[in-house]
DNA sequence: GAGTGGTCTAGACCACTAT
DNA sequence: TAGTGGTCTAGACCACTCC
């Protein structure tokens, strides 16, 4: 359909945008300046924005305008809502950056916390503190072993639906939540955590002590969506915010699967950096 | 209304979402019950959805209340808006998924395209037509030489601010737009590419007979935010949609680096892979 | 011209937070 | 008790598409 001239640069159609001398409506134009202010620092981290009812006196607008602006800036984290109590802004410190798996340190001259983000009470645990903040790592339910429904039996490759030791827990920094971590794990390799203290030993560290196997390949899948409703509450975003939803596989060297991953984080709160080679010259 | 009596399982900050029994509100109801519908495929890829007007007077409640609802959905790629037609259901066919830089097939009877994303008209074309749809790249700027900005000088690591080859282009399949690529070269490499045809020789493979530099590694910084207002207009989604923006390096197997790009697609369409391997054992 | 989504208005009631 | 965000209502006008 119509594809003939697609050579030079496009007819009609796209511009219908930007095209009208910055004719935004009014929420677009609320937003341009709000976020301007609070990107220029006028507005500061952590600092109380006006209400919606006093936004939309300032504006001019309804509040249900002004309300959309809000609603815009919220679902890119630049702001958070609190019922009861306003808006307020959000630190761009507060975005995690992850690199494999690593989490990273936004001053170079602290050393990366390794990839003990596969372990017990991980790398989000340290990567906090060091930061000052205060993790926490709540179990959302009591680590168990239970049966392996359909899809995490095919994906720790599991022979007949056997038992797995299940965790399922949330990680917050400053009582602020950042991600639910639900995963498995094969019950004949973890089955005695149930009764054994770990501390702070991390999990595959022990793994390789206790049954000679190491920790040695990640694969991950990785989308952007809404978050639905439990999340929104478990996350406590708004609607419209997004998450990064990551299902994570941890193999061993010999190449058996150790643990399955689904990971659901605030996009808003996440940077993710990625490195591969190219080997399409072979 | 009458929400006097919901003081079963108060309590605790978290549960206030999902605790009700199915206490949500009108316009969940309808996500919940209309994406339902689309996940069950009752409603089928591509069928007009009832209108806003219509909706609301289904499910007695306002316009603004069923726009809520819709834009929800929107905002999830579930279904996509069109001025003046009306709501559609978005297939899920459509969506891409991208491991290390190469585009997969749904079919795995269909081999994988090699990382030919980085070659001219890459492997987004050759991809697309091999899944029987129409793609197009569109350049929203002719080729050409530029001055690095200060943003490109630092990413090619070029040492004053020279001369850059710039392509800004949008890819699309059957006039659907995909993603935004604004690219950057070394000049000195891929200037007379201005006066070269290509064909549908892999950049990148040019470069090697050319100049015998090995494209080898790449460096991906990848996040989800909302698109702003012109991203918005050239990828055709609504407001609360939301991008991948990923910034990408490439350099040759001498380390050098051969090109900087920004790409920026619509979230919804996308999947993400990834494989690494662990490395703190050693 | 009829119907559509996009935007906006001026109200309203609710549960929640702070004091 | 006053103020806040969350939700909803019943209108309205606009630019656009389809016929």
């Amino acid at each position: 359909m119509m594809s003939d001239d697609q050579l030079e640069n496009r007819e009609v159609d796209y511009d219908q945008f930007e095209s009208g001398d910055g004719e935004l409506g009014k929420a677009e134009r609320i937003v341009e300046e709000v976020g301007n202010e609070i990107r220029e620092g006028k507005l500061k981290e952590g600092g109380r924005l006006p209400s919606e009812r006093e936004l939309a006196e300032m504006f001019r607008v309804s509040r249900m305008t002004a309300r959309n602006a809000l609603q815009t800036l919220l679902s890119g984290g630049l702001i958070a809502s609190y019922p009861g109590r306003g808006y307020f802004v959000v630190g761009d410190h507060e975005r995690l950056q992850e690199r494999h798996g690593e989490l990273l340190y936004p001053d170079s001259d602290m050393p990366p916390v390794k990839a003990e983000e596969l372990i017990k009470a991980g790398s989000f645990y340290e990567y906090m503190m060091r930061l000052g903040r205060n993790p926490e790592d709540v179990f959302l339910e009591t680590p168990a072993l239970v049966a392996a429904n359909e899809e995490v039996t095919e994906h720790l490759e599991l022979s007949t639906r056997e038992l797995v030791l299940k965790r399922y827990r949330l990680q917050l920094a400053d009582k602020k939540p950042y991600r639910l971590i639900e995963s498995y794990y094969p019950s004949d390799l973890f089955g005695e955590l149930l009764t054994t203290k770990l501390d702070k030993k991390p999990l595959f560290l022990w793994l390789q002590e206790r049954h000679g196997l190491t920790a040695a390949h990640v694969n991950e899948i990785l989308i952007a969506r809404p978050a639905n409703i439990y999340e929104r509450g478990q996350l406590r975003i708004s609607p419209g915010a997004h998450v990064m939803a990551i299902e994570r596989t941890v193999s061993a060297h010999t190449g058996r699967i150790i643990e399955w991953a689904r990971i659901t984080a605030s996009a808003a709160l996440y940077t993710f950096m990625y490195e591969y080679d190219i080997n399409i010259w072979k």
